[in-house]
RNA sequence: GGGCCUGUAGCUUAGUCAGGUAGAGCACCUGGCUCUUAACCAGGUGGCCGCGGGUUCGAACCCCGUCAGGCCCGCCA
């Protein structure tokens, strides 16, 4: 059974209506990682309701939490605003100076969300600090003020550690907007009396945005306001003493059964080590969704337990994944044919089948649409294609040809994933090994090994360059007539214009590649070789 | 120091909860296609299931130990 189908399985004991709830703290570039927690959900809300169950997911935006440090990409004039909520303050600007428009919050949330969206993700967006502002959260941090004594003795059990003789369940924001620093000196409610970094006394409504719940705190709060009963996220909460263990029993304080938990493991950058936006390592959403097909993101998260970590390679192992994908789309029919027939599968092979199915059943951008997404051509091909081929008519011709789709109107699937496509070649992701490079000089060494039969073979190509037409069809017919008047096998023929060409044993289909380089072009290597060989 | 997660073929992995001859895909090899070999189709090679012990008629799976990688137990998510 698919991971989403068995958690949407075990949420359906809990009830019948579930809010599957997600988020994270727009501070930076929202990167690759976090969009395996969204899909993540997603994907577990589709199962949900393909289970019969009425399933909403929450994108709950954490902007009422504070702006921690001055990141690399920000310049040193946002010092000012540390400690103050990311959706109060500017956006950054091309120099990283806090004169952009709009609030910093929205200036990362909005790339990640148009890229959720063209990922197929359904979700309602929950602004947390305007949730503060609308008092949302006043039951709650009232409740748990009242509790201060009980709520620090959860935390300390259970998370083992020990709370400053100070800390209280609400961090008011000072009189310069920052929560850094801030002493309590009283509780009314609905006031939260402190003292500032800078000595001067003032007081926090709590019904309001003056300042926020810990985020221990603020977690199981979201929870009982929002009605979320699963949760996926990282591993680092899931952890024993973590923000989930103290949070299920907040959650209980609050009257509130905890949601059930979905740990996910990191997504890392392949050869390079844990996301990361401080190291540099990252890769944001729409980075990715610049090179990476939609349906094949979601692929990469459908097909993998949210417990095992990914390395994410963008390199040749996204070829070879996407490849599969396609291969898995043209095999869906058979295996839906193979799951009903009467033959007596084991329960192996059934369910091995039935998870593939959900594979890609849950990879399609539009739920429920299962042809959408498969384009018809592997990625290797197109990857090549591209590289050969500058204008996309011209692409869409060879791959009439070659895979006959329509010329005049290629599909809106492959129309995305050739401007892909030119994004990732024209980028540095794009694996040196699969760039198609015209070798520059002869190999000496190579041509010196040459048999007499393939040295006939390439003077026999030579001589008939004149009448050569600069079309596939005619240079195929060219390498495979003239290997037939030389009675040399075809596989040799091919071998030894790889080599020349290529300097490799193996290539691309060769007509496609000749025929966008030009007959000047096809002949230079031919006479080089020729006239060093005498 | 305490706790959690992960370790299965060269690579990606299923199977571990409910013990019953280790299953896939990629790569590789062979064959087929009077279209090419990085296209397509068929077949094949390849596993002391991290390691050591225990329970059992029987262990990848349960128990104990051990090694390796990651994470949490400060702030923050």
């Amino acid at each position: 059974m698919h991971w989403a189908d068995f958690a949407a399985s075990r949420l359906a004991q809990r009830g019948d209506s579930h809010i599957i709830a997600t988020g994270i703290t727009p501070s930076g570039h929202i990167h690759v990682g976090n969009m395996r927690e969204v899909l993540t959900g997603d994907i577990l809300r589709r199962a949900c309701s393909d289970a019969g169950m009425n399933a909403e997911l929450a994108y709950i935006a954490d902007t009422a939490d504070p702006l921690r440090k001055v990141y690399d990409f920000l310049d040193d004039s946002y010092s000012q605003y540390i400690g103050h909520p990311v959706g109060d303050i500017p956006a950054p600007d091309e120099k990283g100076r806090p004169d952009g428009d709009g609030t910093y919050a929205d200036y990362f949330l909005a790339p990640f969300l148009a890229a959720l969206d063209e990922t197929g993700v359904e979700c309602r967006v929950i602004d947390n600090y305007q949730s503060y502002k609308n008092g949302d959260f006043a039951e709650n941090a009232r409740k748990l003020c009242d509790a201060a004594e009980q709520v620090r003795e959860i935390i300390e059990r259970v998370s083992s550690r020990e709370l400053s003789d100070n800390w209280f369940p609400y961090n008011p924001r000072g009189s310069d907007g920052s929560i850094d620093g801030v002493v309590i000196t009283n509780w009314q409610w609905p006031y939260v009396h402190w003292v500032d970094q800078h000595g001067i006394e003032g007081k926090a409504d709590i019904r309001t945005a003056d300042g926020k719940l810990p985020w221990r705190l603020d977690w199981p709060a979201k929870w009982q306001q929002i009605g979320v009963t699963c949760e996926p996220f990282g591993k680092d909460h899931a952890a024993s003493g973590g923000s989930y263990d103290t949070g299920k029993e907040i959650a209980k304080l609050l009257g509130y059964e905890a949601p059930m938990s979905m740990p996910y493991e990191w997504i890392s950058l392949k050869g390079q080590g844990a996301m990361s936006s401080s190291k540099g390592i990252t890769l944001s959403a729409r980075q990715l969704l610049d090179i990476v097909p939609p349906e094949i993101m979601r692929y990469l998260i459908a097909r993998t337990k949210p417990k095992r970590a990914i390395d994410f390679d963008t390199g040749e192992g996204l070829i070879s994944m996407a490849d599969e994908f396609e291969r898995l789309g043209n095999s869906i029919p058979s295996l839906q044919d193979k799951l009903h027939s009467e033959e007596a599968l084991k329960k192996r092979q059934r369910d091995q089948i039935e998870d593939t199915l959900a594979f890609w059943k849950y990879s399609q951008v539009v739920a429920g649409d299962s042809t959408a997404s498969g384009s018809g051509i592997s990625f290797s091909h197109l990857s090549l294609v591209a590289q050969v081929k500058q204008e996309d008519a011209e692409v869409w011709k060879s791959l009439s040809q070659t895979h006959g789709i329509d010329e005049k109107q290629p599909s809106k699937v492959l129309q995305e994933r050739l401007w892909r496509m030119r994004n990732w070649v024209a980028g540095e992701l794009f694996p040196d090994s699969s760039r198609v490079s015209i070798q520059e000089k002869i190999n000496t060494e190579w041509v010196n090994s040459l048999g007499e039969d393939q040295i006939a073979y390439l003077q026999k190509l030579s001589e008939s360059t004149t009448i050569l037409e600069n079309t596939e069809s005619a240079i195929n017919q060219w390498i495979r007539n003239t290997a037939q008047d030389c009675k040399l096998e075809t596989k040799v023929a091919f071998n030894t214009l790889y080599n020349l060409y290529l300097g490799k044993d193996k290539g691309p289909r060769l007509a496609a590649l000749l025929s966008a380089l030009g007959k000047e072009q096809i002949i230079a290597p031919l006479t080089s070789t020729l006239n060093h060989l005498g």
